[in-house]
DNA sequence: GGTGTTACGTTGGTTCGACCAACGTTGGTT
DNA sequence: AACCAACGTTGGTCGAACCAACGTAACACC
């Protein structure tokens, strides 16, 4: 968005749907140029974040948790085991999987990633007052939970 | 996403940026299930609507109001000219310019389009009141307004 | 009245997230 | 033993959002 002022694009502005893709772009966009400085993007952080907070996973598992498809994953980690952040292994257990586990660095880089991650999020929230954006992240998860169950 | 129960994507689930992402990338695809019955998609939406409501433009124009990158309105009007819902003419009083406007054909899509969005927005806010979904707009208006100024 | 700057439309890219189909391998079921 | 399901992997597709560059045209200034 290079633009200063897109205004008002036609009727559009009042609809939820546009509202939504608006705000979700503009975070996306705070939120890449964040990680950029990490060198990773979104999937990375998401998939690092999973391993260091929950532990060890199957690629298929991972992609499960984190909402991302398994070819995906096998690319992103793939990034992240070239970088040494995380380890690769065959399941001695089952050797159709791999167990993916975060390494030192992995988890360092994860903590790092999500001190950006806040950062940009109290950018992102700057307009909004504590309890609002309390009552933001209440609706979206509302409306994510209905959903969610189909 | 294939993924019955994405459940709980690791400590992601409370940040506003994942929560955005995600209703907005759900809004996105119900809108293009509904967007593709008319075999159109967002951005020609955007663009028919400006036309139909706020009358003829040029095409740096159209991009601007729509928040759509000057080279991908020229494809979108392209796609809209060549089904004969927009008219393409050369500016008399600028000739660097092309007049865009909707044909009648046109409105009338941009009128079917807009149902479409409709029935897709009650579906997505279903689980909001109408004092949420108040909420919830002004909210996002509130956020996009103060970065659109940045 | 030239000269430089800006705007316009267009072509041809890139990136990122989200998908999907198919294959070979392996594990469980029956 | 035969089948089916899950796993990792390869190799695509698609839409949205961008960016750089070019030629043409309008505008501003001096």
């Amino acid at each position: 968005m290079d633009n200063a002022a897109p205004q008002s694009p036609a009727g559009l502005s009042t609809t939820a749907t546009w509202l939504l893709n608006q705000s979700a772009s503009h975070a996306a966009r705070l939120l890449n140029e964040g990680f950029a400085a990490h060198d990773l993007r979104g999937y990375h952080y998401r998939l690092l974040t999973a391993l260091a907070e929950d532990g060890p996973a199957s690629q298929a598992d991972l992609g499960r948790r984190c909402g991302i498809d398994r070819s995906d994953v096998v690319a992103a980690i793939n990034d992240l085991a070239g970088r040494g952040l995380v380890v690769r292994a065959p399941d001695p257990a089952d050797r159709r999987r791999n167990v993916i586990s975060a390494t030192d660095a992995g988890t360092d880089e994860a903590r790092r990633m999500g001190a950006t991650l806040e950062h940009v999020q109290a950018d992102l929230l700057a307009p909004l007052s504590a309890t609002e954006r309390e009552q933001l992240t209440r609706l979206l998860t509302r409306l994510l939970h209905h959903h969610s169950r189909h």
